[in-house]
Formats: C-alpha cells, structure tokens, sequence
DNA sequence: AATTTGTGTAAACATAGCGTTAACATGGAA
DNA sequence: TTCCATGTTAACGCTATGTTTACACAAATT
C-alpha cells in the first residue's frame, strides 16, 4: 500500500542531536541522512531530493535560513518541506523563518516525540494533497468521502447521505467497535433524538446496497467494520 | 481571476482572543468567522465549510479536541486544516492533538503574528498551481475557458457565463462532490445572496444545453461532475 | 433612442426518494 | 420457555431538488 519511504534530511552542527532526531525518525519508517552545516545540507539536498529538510538555524558555512532561501529559489525544492529546528525561540525569528518558506518551525530543546509528531502531521498532509485523495481503502472495497463514492471491486455503489457517513464512520476505524450512542452521536448529532430502529434500518440498507457483509453485529454493544 | 479568499472558523471562549485573532487573519484578506463553544464550532463547522478551523482546546460544551474528533469521523472534513490553541504547553498534549489529525498545535499566550505566520505556511503548503486558463478535457467533452467554448464531439455548446463557471468549476475536479455553499461562494462571491433555486435552474440549464448528462446530484450534499 | 435578444434570479409548484417510524419476525441467551 | 436485542419490511411525511414560468435588466441590434 505505502510507496516508498518518506526522505529526510536533517541538518544540525551537534552530532548528539543529529543522532536523536535521526533515531527517533528513523524508527517511524523514514529514510534518514545527515549534514552537518549548511553547504553539507545543499549538497546532499540537490543528491537526494529529499521529501523533508530538517534544518538547524544556526550552524557553520551557512545558517539554515540561508540554505531554506537557496533552495526555494529552485524549482526542484519548492514543494520540498522544511522545517526549522533552533534556539531561538523569539517570536521575530519564528516569523522571519515562516516566512523564508518553512512549512514548521520548532524551538529548541527539542522533544523527539514532538517533533516526530509534527513530522507525521506535515507528511499526512501532503499525502491527503498530492493524491488529492484521501480515501479509504479495505481489501477490495474504497470509499472516498471527496467523491461520496463507494466503489467495489471497480463496481460503484450508490449510497445515500446518513447511509455514507455511518459507513465511513465505521470504516474510518476498521475491526472497532462502534457503541450506538457513539453512532449517534456521531452521524446524527447530541441533540437529534430517533428512534431504536433507525440504526439498523440504515446499517440494513448498507448491507443490501454493498452486497458485501462488511459490518458485523456485536450483540449488545455495537457494530463495527470487517477489515 | 484570483479565487475566493480562505475561509476561517475561530472557535474560543475568550472574546479578547476571538477578536484579535479575527482582526489579524482578518487584515490578511482571509475571510472570518467565530463560534465561542464547541457545539458552536461544529453547528457552524458544517453550515460554513471553511478551509481552516482554529480550535481553543478547553472550551465549554465540547473540548478542541472533541471537536477535531467529531469533525474528522466525518466525510466531509477530511481535507479541513485544523490548528489547536492551548494554553497546555506540555508534550503529551502537543502530540496528543497532533495525532488526532491537527495540522498545527500552537501555544497560549499567543502571539497574533505568529498565528498568521503559521496560517499562512499551512495555506502557501495547500497551494495548487493549477494553471488557471488551461482547457479540460474530459472524454468527448472539451472545455476551452479562454474561449469560453464547450464541445462535446466537435459540436459546440454555448453556454451563459455564470453555467460556464458552473461547469468550469466542477469539470476542473471531476467525480469531487461540491457543496451547495461551496458553489455559491465560487461561482457568485461570498457577499452575494440569492435564493435556494438558483443553483438548481443553472444546473437544470447545463443539462440542458449539453445534451449529456455529465452532473451527478449528491442528495444533501451537493453536485459533482462525472468522470 | 427604440427594439430585440438573452442572461440571471425569483417564485411557485411538482416530485422523487431520504430518513424515520412502526409493526412484526427472528434468533440467541438465561 | 421467555426475554431482549437486532433484523426486516412497508409505509409515509418531509425535505431537497427538479421544473417551469415570469420578469428585471443588460447587451446587442436597428
């Protein structure tokens, strides 16, 4: 499903950071490499084409805002993300480092989990935007919440609104299971009030429509997507 | 033939906060709106579509984070940026938002050019460089913006201006379903009002004209052209 | 200017099908 | 068995959308 891993490439003068940050990330799956200062980071950057530049501000040669400017004045490196990684923390600079085209800016101390965190949130978001596409995909079945399609086995299913949002619900979340009051809650709201039945006369229609049994009755507790 | 302005929803208890954040995004050309609950946040959340959603996280009714939940179980707000802003600076609770699919977590007391700096890096990153004047084509259809011409299998349909645009926007994105509001504020401008029909006799009038039927309604949803 | 033509919006009515309810069926657990 | 949770079906009100007509207004034509 995943293509292939994510290219980082961190740039910091103080190997024991280098060192945390590449562990920290590399055990998330990314693909790490290393510079350390900022003619270093031009270099490698323009070699490997990474998806990620995670630059120090301040390091030898060249400070992390200058390499940042370098490379967005090249076509190859404007949708390259970058973040900045510094000690100061004064809200000019922070501005100042936005505003050169980073797409984050981090202050030091650096917390790894932190950090590997925002790595993931600008990564999840660039996905979402370059496939234009943030479907769902279970085994055979797709359902893409852009499209409000449903689509088995290259065989669209036509659902209706209340019908598509439970499912996606459910789906969002393969194998758990969902109570019905959080169904409620969640499709139809706090203060809407229904009756007993509406749930599964809704799951009902999902079932036929799809063909497929991909909901499962957990009797007395919910239902829950099969993966 | 710039697009709309971003739509923003600002979700705080705290007046103060509201209006300043309001008035500085505001001075950016953004276009603003505030709830001062969480129940507010979402009630609006789905009347307004907007682009990005602000989040305090301890606010009544319903916490940020409850908030974000509720919101990205649904189909709709899968692609909608979501910040958090919080007076809780400690790790866990950074991470914590950043996994519930935030896309920014930034701390109180805020600094208003911050926030925008961090605003503007989110939308400059969502950015697509679509080149504005270049013609769909889409099976048998062809649609030339620059000539403001329709041809379906080499016969040409003239449409009105405002189908053209109709068309336009949904044809740039085939099978993505568009809302109502969406519609409206692309095609008429956010300060226009006119009446529920509208839409409607514009579509029924596209239908028309081209012979083919090329656009799906969405029941309660909206309309999206077909691939 | 007067005339004609066409566009965009509103208003009024028609209609399909969504969402819900109610009534009854079923099946498993105690 | 009896009970209770869920499945199933049909019916129906209502809302969102389709459709048509009318009209103000702009644009084009004379």
């Amino acid at each position: 499903m995943e293509g292939r891993p994510m290219r980082i490439l961190i740039a910091d003068d103080e190997p024991d950071i280098l060192e945390i940050i590449s562990y920290n990330l590399g055990k998330e799956g990314y693909e790490i490499h290393t510079a350390k200062d900022g003619n270093e980071a031009i270099e490698k950057a323009k070699l490997l084409n990474p998806d990620l530049i995670i630059l120090d501000v301040m390091m030898p040669k060249k400070t992390g805002m200058e390499v940042c400017q370098i490379l967005r004045t090249q076509p190859l490196f404007q949708q390259t993300l970058i973040i900045f990684l510094t000690a100061l923390s004064d809200e000019a600079s922070q501005i100042k480092g936005l505003e050169y085209g980073a797409d984050d800016y981090v202050n030091k101390p650096i917390s790894p989990k932190v950090l590997t965190s925002r790595v993931n949130a600008l990564f999840r978001r660039l996905q979402t935007k370059v496939s234009e596409d943030s479907s769902l995909v279970l085994g055979n079945i797709t359902i893409d919440p852009v499209k409000f399609m449903v689509t088995i086995d290259s065989a669209d299913v036509v659902l209706a609104k209340k019908e598509f949002e439970l499912l996606y619900l459910l789906a969002a979340k393969p194998g758990r299971v969902f109570l019905r009051n959080e169904i409620l809650s969640q499709v139809w709201g706090n203060d809407v009030i229904v009756g007993d039945r509406t749930i599964d006369v809704h799951i009902r229609k999902i079932r036929q429509k799809m063909g497929v049994d991909c909901i499962t009755t957990v009797k007395g507790v919910g239902y829950k997507f099969d993966v």
